[in-house]
DNA sequence: TGTACATCAGTGAACGCGCGTTCACTGATGTAC
DNA sequence: TGTACATCAGTGAACGCGCGTTCACTGATGTAC
């Protein structure tokens, strides 16, 4: 017991993985909504029945590879978020776009349409929370190094809108003021719109590829939360 | 001949149209990847082969589905976009978002994942253009009345960035400057970004409801876009 | 260390359901003379 | 206006395929004494 795995335990998280990894396979080729245990048992050459072992049910499997989505997509970023606010900021950026760019089809599970009759368990918010609490992360940090400034002050919140922000604020990030945080708001949202747009194909006659139109915007989206360079 | 209608060109009208509806209906219960010819036909109290009569194939339905989606979205956008450019504006956005959240399977039939193995064919593209081409119109006219001002001015875009702007606007918009054309663009895919986070869940826990976090973004956007109010 | 029992992984058959598409056909509607 | 032929809509059966999930089962691995 204790640290030692039992030849059982060893076998079976290298199955779980190997699953995963082969739902994964299929996902990058058919998309979500093709993606069956059948053919999964198939490829593993293993009886379809067996996958119930693992995974009690598609939706479990999917929320697993849900999870594992966020979860890379959130370390990928945290990994390339070093230096200075405003340069983390931007390097984040361009490391969830790097991710996006490499698994598409796992990016639209997470980011795309929702699967229709599979409902998120609360497992995966906490994954789905990592580049946001990134985001503002670094805003916090800039704040309390006095390093955000607004080209032009923002316009007053609405009363709710403040409410809202409030709220989320009091349970990650006290000391930014709400302005901050909605500025953070609507740039995470954009971050994600430009993204979709470019992953999904409505770039395609205008700014496609879209390397350089995405670089130009992530600099406007850290001017607009207030990120200064230090110098 | 000529403009009468013969009874079977009007039947085969009807029920083309009654396939689209009932397909629509499909659509908002259960989404797009279970939406098929054989429910559709059994609700109709069809034989499902006799839809083929109607559409070549599965995809065939889809692209007119997506079609009437696109024209419903720009039509609603079109209808909304009265008044000076920056009142215009604010108005398409909400236009847009009312009709997303009225129609969210139709919204993400054509902003959400791609149908995997469904290729838009070229009769998509004018009806998926009726939204940019409004905001194009908007800033073109803003720009002719001397209505545009940034608060910052931009920051110069890269050369292959400017060429592709430059390659949107020849067709669309020959008297923007391209700095208008990729503010424009960056605000057209933040608009959306901001729809499908609302739409697919991400706001869940932030800003839901989303009404006044839009409504003051949409402002932002306009001010970004340097559309000024008219005095 | 060896045995007895409990746990668990994988099997194979089955249930009951869905789908797109094709095809030869009947019978109604439209057209030309 | 009436008849002969062509066009087309809808039929019903079939092809060949897929799916998630359950269940009683065998045999291997793990545990307690």
């Amino acid at each position: 017991m204790g640290a030692t795995r039992t030849a059982r335990e060893l076998a079976r998280m290298e199955l779980t993985q190997a699953i995963k990894d082969e739902a994964r396979r299929q996902l990058a080729v058919d998309g979500p909504q093709k993606l069956s245990l059948r053919s999964i048992s198939r490829a593993l050459e293993m009886v379809s029945s067996s996958l119930f072992r693992y995974f009690p049910s598609r939706d479990d499997l999917l929320t697993a590879l849900i999870i594992d989505a966020y979860n890379a997509m959130g370390q990928a970023a945290e990994d390339a978020a070093q230096g200075a606010p405003r340069e983390a900021w931007i390097a984040a950026c361009h490391a969830v776009r790097a991710w996006a760019k490499q698994n598409p089809h796992e990016y639209a599970l997470i980011y795309g349409s929702p699967i229709p009759g599979y409902k998120a368990p609360r497992e995966t918010v906490a994954a789905a929370a990592r580049v946001p609490l990134l985001l503002i992360g670094l805003l916090s940090k800039a704040w309390q190094g006095m390093r955000v400034e607004y080209g032009e002050p923002s316009p007053p919140l609405t009363p709710g809108l403040a409410q809202q922000w409030a709220d989320v604020g009091r349970e990650v990030a006290p000391e930014l003021p709400v302005e901050v945080l909605n500025r953070g708001g609507i740039v995470w949202s954009q971050l994600f719109g430009m993204l979709s747009f470019e992953l999904f194909g409505q770039f395609v006659g205008s700014v496609d590829p879209a390397d350089e139109f995405f670089a130009h915007a992530v600099g406007q989206m850290a001017d607009f939360v207030g990120l200064k360079s230090p110098f």
